[in-house]
DNA sequence: TATTGTTATACTCTATAACTATA
DNA sequence: TATAGTTATAGAGTATAACAATA
């Protein structure tokens, strides 16, 4: 226990506590959109460009099977489109259609609005603090 | 434009990367447990003491019908138990049983361990400095 | 009348296991 | 053999609308 101490636990508890308070925030934004949380999510990643099915399921922390469905019903509704791999017949590219990133955008866009109101009230040093902080705790290799 | 500048898109963008590796800890650590992500947040919120249903459905939002379900299943495993309300005979509190009070302090240790891991390596002033921000931008009154 | 909680219904998200086609 | 993606299936999360019981 000698390594757990009072400001671990407020610590993850204030990390815990943004995480629901931006999950809320994610689910309100994408909702007007006609869009669940997990559909923004997996166009906003679209945004940097067609990926395969294995690699956006990676990404997206989900199995290929369930990535499989949620493509199949943005693709029923012109969002994405499923584009053959020429070099591997076997792979498809995801890729946003014109009004899949017309929606991708506007839903970055919102979410982008919300949070910088919630951190409007920040000194701009303050604000480079945090987000260096959080890209240094949080980024992916 | 004139109020969004490059460093707000820097910190909005970390704050959604910062949700979604949280979100993904979060499943990752309760899924052992048998729980999940939303199970285990249930029960976390009732480690604070015994909630009735429109009460808890407001904390975790969602609808109290998405509630009742989700109830359902818990109290079925003796997690949680549907207490009389005595002065309100419409109502109930849900409470943890002591199965559902040991499976939160698990869920909940586990989570504060693996956020605890992420950020070892701040200084204490930095992790102060963090958390008084999060709490500060994200708290709910 | 308003509120508490449930039921009925329909979708979406998700995983596991088994499968097809291609590499 | 291994990999890309799908299908089949089952369970969980969620919302909307309509409802019963109580306040």
């Amino acid at each position: 226990m000698a390594t757990t101490t009072a400001q671990d636990a407020e610590l993850a508890g204030a990390l815990v506590q943004t995480m629901h308070v931006l999950q809320d925030l994610y689910a309100e934004t994408s909702r007007p959109l006609g869009l669940t949380p997990q559909q923004a999510h997996l166009l906003c990643v679209l945004l940097a460009g067609p990926l395969g099915m294995t690699e956006l399921s990676r990404i997206l922390s989900i199995e290929r099977s369930s990535l499989t469905s949620m493509v199949d019903r943005l693709e029923r509704r012109d969002l994405v489109a499923r584009i053959p791999n020429p070099t591997d017949r076997r792979a498809f590219q995801i890729e946003l259609t014109d009004p899949g990133l017309a929606l991708a955008n506007d839903a970055h866009k919102a979410f982008t609005t919300r949070i910088d109101d919630l951190t409007a009230d920040l000194s701009p040093t303050a604000r480079r603090t945090l987000s260096t902080a959080l890209t240094s705790i949080f980024s992916r290799a």
